[in-house]
DNA sequence: ATCCTAACTTAGGTCTAACCAATAGACCAT
DNA sequence: ATGGTCTATTGGTTAGACCTAAGTTAGGAT
């Protein structure tokens, strides 16, 4: 036997195996190209890319490629892209905004449930608050007082509401954590949308929320961390609370 | 004076005030449209959006158009493309790898440091273990002890630190918390390729490591959630100062 | 009948070549 | 100083062709 035979093989009659191969997009390549040197910091922040019609030339691809390719990377929000003259493509640091609108988008589309965003809450915000009382600035601190004072003169629910999650968007901005700003500029709007049909929200909880918050104001301002922890822990479970309560109630209602 | 001079303005006579407008593309139109379909739920999960000529007819739109519009989502983790024959558009529900993702450019782009990194983890993940020891199931714990077993048996450091990250992913899944689980997925990569060139990881290192991790798993087994917690805690913490330590002397080295 | 292959069909991927629209800047008219 | 006009630049949009991936099916070899 003339040994032509090669080894055994299910398919086919050589015995070289390759591994399934993913062909990426002409449009996927230039992204990824573009998206390595901006990480990289070889492009900094608010330089021009190329326009259009130069990279066309540059890398050979057609120009619906190049623009898939940029409108991918300003998806990603790593540019941003002007019209007109002096237009084009300008590099962009992903910013919490970015990182914001992709939790949101996980939260609408897998339907978090309430109870479920409260709970990210109650294990976030208490450690935003620590890191805040042992990071803020004086501008964080002044932002905080004016904040709560917005939450304490609010007009209608709305208002309410809005200043509400803005005061709590500053605790996560004293905390100075990016990946916890992201997180709690996501939250706010998801847990305002999904509450802010409840009736709990009378005067005499507003004015426990404003008590609350100028606790907690007081303990950033002395950079008193544990209180603050402690504080803010209370905070945000008896508001999750006081929903549980009513959700419960509404659930009754519907029987 | 006839009160003729209207309110001060830096520039122009009148007091008319306008934000700037944001004129919206047509792909944006189309994409928007397509997102709240989807996440409103009226296009079930793996549901075939029309072909991009079908589209093009139906919005007398062209097709480069209907093409950035599907792009957009498909970056957003909203549909994935496939191509050829029974090929198009199928709904997807954004998942937390997307999440994760944008998590990581954020790190990436903004060079969060190494040390916020550890802050973050050590305010998720002992909550992570907390909701780990209240909501996990069997098959959790089952894969818990599986993921530590592989820590203990790893051959070399990268070996070490693979089978590390999965074992502490494996929490944040058994935590049942979405919003969590993507944080966490996005801080493990970091993490690790912001560590894997420390050389603090010797054999005593990694025995405390299984050991930290197996009184944990027994804390989430019996569901004792306050153990759970605490343990975490001085275990992320205890990783932090190692980190911490490292650094510190890899600064001085520096000099 | 079974199996393989070749042709066909559908759908996304890429390219080309226009033209439209927004915008900055220069210049001019009032 | 305000507003109009022109021009150059750059992204936005369109139309139409062709390429490529991948199921489907019909036909032929065994």
């Amino acid at each position: 036997m003339a040994r032509t035979a090669q080894a055994p093989a299910s398919h086919g009659r050589s015995s070289i195996r390759l591994s399934p191969m993913a062909v990426p997009k002409a449009s996927d390549v230039l992204a990824e190209e573009l998206r390595e040197r901006i990480l990289s910091g070889e492009f900094p922040e608010g330089a021009a890319l190329p326009p259009e019609r130069e990279l066309v030339v540059q890398t050979h691809m057609s120009r619906t490629t190049v623009r898939e390719a940029l409108r991918i990377l300003e998806v990603q929000g790593l540019v941003k892209i002007k019209a007109g003259r002096a237009g084009g493509a300008f590099v962009q640091r992903p910013g919490e905004e970015s990182m914001a609108r992709s939790v949101g988008l996980l939260i609408r589309g897998r339907q978090i449930r309430l109870a479920a965003l409260l709970e990210t809450r109650e294990g976030l915000e208490p450690f935003c608050a620590k890191l805040a009382a042992r990071n803020r600035t004086e501008a964080d601190l002044e932002m905080l007082f004016d904040r709560n004072q917005a939450v304490a003169e609010a007009g209608d629910i709305s208002d309410f509401l809005h200043a509400n999650i803005d005061w709590h968007l500053a605790i996560a901005q004293a905390s100075h954590n990016e990946l916890l700003i992201g997180m709690m500029m996501a939250l706010g709007p998801a847990i305002y949308s999904a509450t802010h049909n409840e009736e709990f929200i009378d005067d005499a909880v507003r004015a426990t929320t404003v008590r609350g918050h100028a606790a907690i104001n007081r303990a950033i301002r002395d950079q008193d961390a544990a209180a603050a922890l402690r504080r803010m822990e209370r905070h945000v479970h008896s508001y999750s609370e006081e929903v549980a309560a009513v959700e419960a109630r509404t659930d009754i209602d519907l029987d």
